[in-house]
DNA sequence: TCTTACTTTCAGATACTTCTGAAAGTTTGT
DNA sequence: ACAAACTTTCAGAAGTATCTGAAAGTAAGA
């Protein structure tokens, strides 16, 4: 598994490479792993499904860094499985609608993110909310402001979610004008 | 500096002990690392501005990590320098407005997360335009919308960010409603 | 110029995350 | 019930990120 890089032959395969790799590298600074985020471009740019020993060779990993990975993306929804008929193993495909990935990846960083972080500000907000000091009518406060810009960005974010991807481009346009 | 937890004197230092501790955790999903998130989270709510041993000792880190992550921040725009007449030693004080600062983070995050980003999509754009296969000219359209879609969310990105917070709610009034 | 008060740096230690590969588990067909 | 084809798990290895603490650097005041 630490050959050189696999074979691309046609010359789009050399861009897709270049993709594949830099791709992951960036999955880091979103927080996503490096892995995931490769075999995730991989799939992207697949013309057909994969299954995992496919994956596998073409990104040199091991097989259980490749399942773990696949399971996570399907768990994420960026990835489903597709089962051929007459077939026995599992194949996998990405969702190519760049709108459909946006809103997806967004659901699922407001879960991640923003609830835990509502809640913890929540929590704070209340305890503090008959504070008589200065200090702690100020901290009071800040929680508050905290708490409410959360929660609107996140009203924000389901709104944008609900949209086709029509009536954003619509709305888009207003914003931008 | 590996005692026990340093002693919160009025009521509400509780609150913020764990707003310090849990605000801290929460940085490691967004690629923020944790002492980085804990030493805003406490000059968030600091009533004064504090200066690196009042940081080192209410956090119980070291001098160097407490000088790398205090940087960090003032890197970011998220912390600033104070200096106080007739003192020599440094104090720092965290943007407490959180429109600012949710700019200051959202116009960070889109140069180290879109920029690069744009940039290798752009470069695998355009190395395909030319291609004739079907497989090959379907990866240059699924990086062109990959682009397209980025360069949109960069554009909504600066629109909201040069935008003060009343025209904010504004406009967030009307998308909401 | 020297001392004192402070800040910055960085090599090595620690802690955390990710990856491997082999073994165990599961499902399907005979 | 068994074998073949495939998937999942997990203990330990490898790789990264973060932290410490001591030494080096800097600047103000005497």
């Amino acid at each position: 598994m630490n050959d050189e890089t696999p074979p691309p032959s046609p010359s789009w395969e050399l861009s897709r490479e270049e993709f594949i790799a830099q791709w992951g590298a960036l999955g880091s600074n979103w927080g996503i792993n490096r892995t995931m985020a490769q075999i995730h471009a991989l799939l992207m740019t697949a013309p057909e499904p994969m299954y995992t020993d496919e994956i596998m060779e073409r990104l040199s990993i091991s097989r259980g860094n490749a399942n773990t990975n696949i399971r996570e993306l399907v768990g994420w929804g960026l990835v489903r499985l597709v089962v051929k008929k007459g077939e026995r193993r599992e194949y996998f495909e990405a969702e190519k609608d760049v709108w459909k990935m946006f809103i997806t990846i967004a659901k699922e960083r407001k879960r991640r993110e923003l609830d835990p972080a509502l809640a913890v500000l929540r929590k704070c907000a209340e305890e503090t909310k008959s504070e008589t000091g200065i200090a702690g009518r100020d901290f009071h406060q800040q929680m508050k402001e905290l708490q409410e810009f959360v929660e609107f960005a996140m009203k924000v974010s389901d709104t944008v979610a609900s949209m086709k991807h029509a009536s954003a481009l619509q709305w888009a346009m207003r914003l931008l004008s």
